[in-house]
DNA sequence: CCTTGTTCTCAGGAAATCCTCAGAGTTCGG
DNA sequence: CCGAACTCTGAGGATTTCCTGAGAACAAGG
């Protein structure tokens, strides 16, 4: 993975549903971070006590104690690390309204593993508990740049008009400039984690994604044929 | 053999069938692994308890316990090394969906060794569990460079284009540069292990990537009448 | 409710790859 | 120098993989 050493934040994931910490935990562990999990909310204010997260990422609805419940006692006891809720889909807007006032911001189930970890990079940076600032809202390659803060897709100076699901495709394919990845990586990173469909939807966004930004020379995106694809200046 | 004095990483083969844990277990040996081995997913977590090994091939088709309980008993155990899957061709792709995240894998059956070491060696690469980091992911001989993560081949610094199979034989080839490999070791290790056919098509490969890599001076690809073939620079 | 944009499935066709086969070339022992 | 065994390579058909357009299903916004 090329994802560059990135600094050591702690994040909290809480929710009652341990596939999903564990799917969770296992993507932020991967791109760098150091994570804990809890289950529920009174568990989740012990483990925030001693392990100092930097963000926490928290279900709305849990058994004991709803997330905007446990986030109040957070603030209360001092700990002022930014939230990333997750709700249902069908939560009602005026539930989430006002999350993002504190920085904090909400992702709606199912979510898509790269949507999540592009908001917990995002929460971490306007909390402001990133140190290097390096890492700033732009990922560019060649003369193709993809501004995360705007979602603003430019190539050759041209905006460029992306639906969601090929912003995130993008998106996935830049962070992985050079090294192929797999139809299967492809499907497990931008798409929901509840998709079932096969991986034949990737090649229609790829084509997708040719049309729009591969309209310009020279091609960036480049089959492996029998292994997947990748971004790539000719030489 | 010449495989670089690989850091004695355990790795535990977990399958129902003998032969094939067999086949995987002699295979990983030969290149300077530790293997213990397991027939159904009891013992796997058994022998895992203080085999400790770095990683895991697991078969998801199992009797007594399908591969993701016991990947998922595993963590829980906190053992927490990379994984493996091996699926049949016809896995639903709901059960293979979300393996790819965490920096597992998975390979379809049948496979050829090259194919299940090389991706060994990557997941090993990328949970962190290799000490020397000196081995990234490119394996040269001469001016002839492999790149396993963006799968390019140079020769002469000249970018060669390389069919899925034609990459895998020169890649077996390289990792045994010198030593002289027969046909049917290159048969056993680059096609997969269901493979019907006679050693004949290892000459025909051996033709395209010839014509391929050694329309350079000096060839590199000698055959040694009666034995096979070998990687070699002229003296 | 209608419009528009998006997501996803599906299937035909194009292209790359795989494999078989056979004839020509090469090496080696006798 | 001959024949047998071994190897090389081109041709071509079978198979796999990939691309793309068309359209159904769905969601969001007016």
């Amino acid at each position: 993975m090329n994802t560059m050493p990135q600094a050591k934040h702690r994040i909290l994931v809480v929710d009652d549903e341990t596939s999903i910490t564990e799917l969770i935990a296992t993507s932020l562990r991967f791109v760098g971070y150091e994570v804990a999990t809890a289950f529920d909310g009174r568990t989740a204010l012990l483990t925030a006590e001693e392990f100092k997260p930097h963000a926490l990422i928290l279900d709305v609805m849990m058994p004991d104690m709803d997330g905007f419940e446990v986030c109040r006692q957070l603030r209360n006891s001092g700990i002022d690390a930014g939230v990333l809720f997750l709700t249902a889909r069908d939560t009602t807007e005026d539930k989430v309204a006002g999350l993002t006032v504190g920085g904090d911001d909400y992702v709606t189930k199912p979510f898509s593993l790269e949507e999540l970890v592009a908001r917990v990079r995002a929460l971490l940076r306007r909390t402001g508990a990133t140190p290097s600032e390096i890492d700033d809202e732009i990922i560019s390659f060649a003369d193709l740049k993809l501004n995360e803060a705007t979602h603003e897709v430019h190539r050759a100076g041209e905006l460029i008009d992306l639906s969601p699901t090929e912003f995130t495709l993008l998106r996935y394919l830049l962070i992985n400039a050079g090294r192929v990845v797999s139809k299967s990586q492809i499907l497990d990173h931008v798409w929901q984690y509840d998709f079932r469909g096969d991986a034949g939807i990737v090649e229609t966004y790829i084509s997708y994604l040719r049309k729009k930004i591969d309209i310009y020379e020279p091609a960036l995106i480049h089959t492996v044929r029998g292994v997947g694809y990748r971004l790539k200046m000719p030489n």
